[in-house]
DNA sequence: CGATGTCTCGCAACCGGTTCCACTTTCCGG
DNA sequence: CCGGAAAGTGGAACCGGTTGCGAGACATCG
């Protein structure tokens, strides 16, 4: 019997004023609070989170569901989560659910449904019709990193953030010659375009690299004819590419390709948002 | 009031023995099995896992602490345990451990204490002797992949698969000149050695590729003085290398660098172990 | 035919916290 | 000095399952 109550007993108070000295809730004089912390310290008492979770209906924990975990855009966003949680005293569950497998279906049917958290956060999901059903009856807030949905808050992604650490991320591989491409370049223009140029350039700035910015228009064609343009160009050919969004990173990988231009052995390209098609690592 | 009692309800029985038909614990006909399993799918019924972990001190879930998410060895044992916990109807529960921060601490001391999981396993923690304190104190088992400790248990890798994977990976990025370097040619030497040189010989081999091998002492200088005459000749030099080892690994790193190739971005290295040092992306 | 054993199932006591409610004491404005 | 609000505490119900124990049904066996 090592639970609250020996906490309560030595402490010479009952389970519930023991349960509010720890929790805080309701009135407890300072003194009581106080040699009850003290005795919750000594026995090292911790609650059950088995026992808590059923009586307050609440986990503290988040669950993570994201179709890849090895690709440099997920594993960036699970680091951030998890970066957040951990300050936060939450525990981060996380479900892989590959597009196409037995897995999946089962992550949906059956782990799901379990709600074993308090809300969950779904990364470039991109669900199907009775997935997203399965997300939206859980009865939990839902939120989507990267997609879009009626039925799930939506969080952008912070921009420049994001294309810091991409830019970031090619830095550490050991990349002098960054280029950016995508985007216009003088102050009009969509505002996450400027966003995430800014970003790469103070990146490469802290990185004292020089920024080299390729514009174009922000589709798949825009990306390739510039990226023929860029890569054809032996002066200026870089040995990586940041791409403003992934079609943009399509348009130059595919450019690379029929230059023949090994990606990402001689040629690395990383898109902002993500995509199942562009190359993530290297 | 929706739990397992209304379940008991429709279908006639006690909570008792509605319990013990959607378990499988104890004696129940199968007539009231079966009726007892119709009702609860027909009702959506789906059990707490916080009140069933309390009453049994299970909670079907697993702990996995590591130092790093976005490095190419941590995502793939990351992927490999997940695959095999969802197949067992297994929670995840992930714990980032980065040395040094204020956040492993937190891990270690509060988080972990919590004991929401029924076994931990540590992924190249290399804890100090108060983290492996707490780790043993927690009261379930500890189970280490790549690293020792006479306190936990230790899981070797399967040297052949994850050869296979080092290789795949690379594959997957494009390479088509591929190098193995580390062991011996010959049939004696470490099994280990022998393994890993297989596992990729083969994958190399399922890829339609030709297999390289360049025999190298097992250690840091042997990597390097080997990686430097392999680097060095023109028609041999690979765009990517497979090492036997991390101290292989780090020799070559070393190596192309002091030729002047940049790594990754025109060399990748991968090894097969972890160690802080290699470079597990590119 | 009675005894012993195997099923089948309900009752009630847990697991370990949280919280509503009732009660007492203290504090404060009028 | 009195009434009501606020502070502090304990008792007991509750969250939603699981399981030991006991009772009854039925079959087996000597």
């Amino acid at each position: 019997m090592g639970g609250i109550a020996e906490v309560a007993r030595v402490a010479g108070v009952s389970k519930s004023t023991a349960s509010r000295a720890l929790t805080g809730n309701g009135y407890v004089s300072p003194a009581t609070r106080e040699r009850v912390a003290r005795v919750a310290e000594d026995l090292g008492y911790v609650a059950s989170s088995s026992a808590s979770s059923l009586a307050t209906g609440r986990t503290r924990n988040i669950g993570v569901v994201m179709p890849y975990l090895n690709r440099w855009f997920f594993a960036e966003v699970l680091e951030g989560v998890q970066e957040v949680l951990l300050a936060e005293g939450f525990d981060l569950t996380l479900y892989d659910a590959k597009p196409g497998t037995e897995g999946r279906r089962r992550v949906f049917d059956d782990f799901l449904a379990r709600k074993r958290f308090d809300g969950l956060i779904a990364v470039a999901l991109e669900p199907d019709d009775h997935e997203l059903e399965r997300l939206v009856g859980i009865g939990r807030p839902v939120v989507s990193v990267v997609g879009d949905s009626d039925q799930t808050s939506v969080v952008g992604l912070d921009d420049v953030h994001a294309a810091r650490r991409a830019t970031a991320h090619l830095v550490d591989l050991g990349h002098e010659r960054i280029t950016f491409l995508g985007g216009i370049s003088d102050h009009e223009g969509p505002h996450v375009d400027r966003e995430r140029l800014g970003g790469y350039a103070s990146r490469m700035h802290d990185a004292g690299l020089r920024p080299d910015h390729a514009p174009s228009e922000v589709s798949l064609p825009g990306g390739y004819d510039v990226a023929v343009d860029l890569l054809s160009d032996p002066d200026r050919r870089p040995t990586a590419i940041v791409a403003a969004c992934d079609e943009v990173a399509i348009g130059a990988i595919i450019a690379a390709r029929r230059l023949g231009i090994a990606v990402p052995s001689a040629l690395s390209v990383v898109g902002i948002d993500n995509h199942e098609y562009s190359e993530m690592f290297g």
